[in-house]
DNA sequence: AGCACGCCGACT
DNA sequence: GTCGGCGTGCTC
């Protein structure tokens, strides 16, 4: 006698799929929520197949969580694709991909996503100029289609929720709402819906329109799994349902911009916004005893008189090491970018590829003496920001609870980091200064220079077009700096794709970092070590040495290992790491993998 | 002998 | 992730 057995993928670090019967009289598909026993306790699952079986044993179905499925078949090989590369569990992918589970009885609509089949996968456009979000307001309000907008945190996807009228998708709004927003989508009511990364899956109704805001903002990779990119999720989402996908962004990351580049994606020509006046304020020697330059003070002066507010941008103390005297940075050789500076240890270290070295007397480019890291602590700008000027209120900005206005009414000046300028309304401010914006420039990260073209570029959007911009600096001829002032991307873009390329960087190589983390020290590194040599000798590869994260005394100490490779780097490391088994505990340590990381600090 | 802890595999 | 089995080693 056969029967119904359908395999569950549950939020666990296992990737294989729970088989259980299915009771009599319950219909289930592919895609959709139950709960089955596991381990002795009822959990909640995802039915990735339904099948016939002659000899079922053990378990049934409890019951279903939804009277439909959540995904339909494109959404569930986007699921797939994306847990694949990422080395995550489908059930862990699709559980953070879901919409909150119910907490009301019956009565709730809950409809079945719409059955996609792609002729051809839609096309993907990169939107740059200044009056992208407008468009892309204006278009799928007049327009027909459903759409979806992702957005990179709750405050964002509030003011586009608000914007559009659209339905919300994400932890910001009431569960309930949520779930409204989900199986109404499904049936193109609303036609519109707004979210986060755990929307990235939401049902909708052909055609359909995906958009991606701010493409570049790190915060589109949260922790948690999938480890990858929301651009990334979508991009496969678009080539199995044939959707639009828009990504948005004055200054997207380069990895999108080479794709345009290549004619992948589609790049329309960007007419120059409104652009108020971008000033490198050179530092060299003469920042050391007073965070304002002139030029500085002079647009502080130039905003108070234009009743605006104005922002100074402070990053946290970089963890690099300057010379005062000629500006240059201690880089690593191999890697190219700022060695991280160690007071413990005595060490400059390069968070890549982990060669350290004793701090150096003196620089090696001038010989000057004066090496010091760069950076100013809060309390010394502000500080000083009353001291020249005492009419002026001046706050610090309060950690972004996404509610409500960073800028408060009554405030004339906000300290905060380049975070801020987020939240700020477009061409609202009197005035942006970066203190020192070389502690951006020096980040430990090879997406140092973008991530400072990208701060200078939206503050010149927060800025009014009567306002300045000032960048303080000891690389006034830095590209990133000189782009900023011509407000010239193709000059940015350019150089840093040079830079990528040399140094075999994304978009041309793609990274991976395996961390192992354990009770001891050694038994981390270890565990790391054995996976780089596992790893070594597979063509394509490059694995370089082990280097310890944090400090060896830590609670759990960590090593990690930065791996390089083509395209299908994932394909490559998937049989591999399979046998290392990440995730799952070895001698005390456990391996964590991280395809295409954003940031190592 | 009896129990506490930690490692490791298994989870339908 | 979470549970329990079982081996090691300490204690009564």
């Amino acid at each position: 006698m056969t029967s119904l057995v359908a395999d569950v993928a549950f939020d666990l670090p296992v990737d294989r799929a729970f088989s259980y019967r299915v009771p009599p009289g319950l219909a289930l598909s592919r895609g959709q929520r139950v709960r089955a026993p596991l381990q002795g306790r009822v959990r909640v699952g995802v039915v990735i197949a339904v099948r016939r079986d002659d000899a079922p044993g053990g378990e049934a179905i409890r019951d279903a969580v939804e009277p439909a499925p959540l995904y339909g078949a494109a959404m569930l090989a986007t699921a797939e694709r994306a847990a694949a590369e990422s080395f995550a569990s489908l059930g862990a992918t699709l559980a953070a991909l879901a919409p909150p589970l119910p907490r009301r009885g019956p009565g709730e609509a809950v409809a079945a996503p719409p059955e996609v089949t792609a002729a051809a996968p839609g096309p993907i456009e990169l939107w740059t100029d200044a009056g992208r979000e407008d468009r892309l307001v204006a278009e799928l309000l007049h327009g027909a289609g459903s759409a979806l907008v992702v957005a990179p945190d709750i405050a964002a996807a509030r003011r586009w929720a608000e914007r559009l009228g659209a339905g919300r998708l994400d932890s910001g709004a009431s569960d309930d709402e949520r779930r409204d927003a989900w199986f109404g989508a499904a049936r193109g009511r609303p036609r519109l819906v707004v979210g986060t990364r755990s929307a990235l899956l939401a049902p909708l109704p052909p055609p359909a329109t995906v958009a991606l805001v701010d493409e570049h903002d790190p915060a589109h990779k949260p922790p948690g799994a999938p480890r990858l990119h929301s651009r990334d999720v979508l991009a496969r989402r678009a080539a199995a349902e044939g959707s639009r996908l828009v990504l948005l962004s004055a200054t997207p990351s380069v990895e999108s911009w080479a794709r345009a580049d290549a004619g992948e994606v589609e790049r329309p020509e960007a007419a120059p916004g409104p652009w108020p006046e971008v000033i490198a304020a050179d530092t060299r020697g003469i920042l050391r005893n007073h965070p304002l330059t002139l030029p500085l003070t002079r647009a502080i002066e130039h905003a108070s008189r234009a009743g605006r507010p104005l922002a100074l941008i402070l990053a946290r103390e970089s963890a690099a090491l300057g010379c005062d005297e000629c500006a240059e940075v201690l880089r690593c050789p191999d890697c190219g970018i700022a060695l991280a500076l160690s007071r413990a240890a005595r060490t400059l270290a390069c968070r890549l590829c982990g060669r350290a070295e004793p701090l150096p007397e003196r620089c090696g480019a001038c010989g000057g003496h004066r090496l010091s890291p760069v950076g100013w602590g809060v309390e010394r700008v502000e500080a000083s920001l009353r001291k020249r000027f005492p009419g002026l209120a001046v706050t610090r900005a309060r950690p972004t609870s996404g509610a409500g206005p960073v800028i408060a009414p009554g405030v004339r000046a906000v300290i905060g980091t380049v975070g801020l300028l987020r939240d700020v309304p477009r061409g609202s401010l009197g005035a942006v200064g970066f203190v020192a914006l070389d502690v951006l420039l020096r980040q430990p990260d090879f997406r140092a220079g973008e991530r400072a073209f990208q701060g200078l570029w939206a503050a010149a959007e927060a800025v009014h077009p009567s306002g300045r911009v000032i960048a303080q600096t000891r690389h006034p001829e830095h590209y990133a700096v000189r782009a900023a002032v011509r407000q010239d991307r193709g000059e940015f873009y350019s150089h840093e794709v040079k830079f990528r390329a040399e140094l075999g960087y994304p978009p041309f190589r793609r990274l991976c970092t395996v961390s192992a983390t354990a009770v001891t020290d050694a038994a981390a590194r270890a565990l790391v070590e054995e996976c780089a040599a596992a790893l070594r000798g597979i063509a394509g590869l490059d694995v370089y040495p082990p280097a310890r994260r944090g400090a060896p005394t830590a609670k759990r100490p960590r090593w990690s290992l930065l791996i390089k490779g083509p395209a299908e780097l994932p394909r490559l490391l998937a049989g591999p790491l399979a046998a290392l088994g990440p995730g799952r505990r070895r001698r005390g340590g456990m391996l964590q993998v991280e395809m295409d990381p954003v940031s190592w600090s």
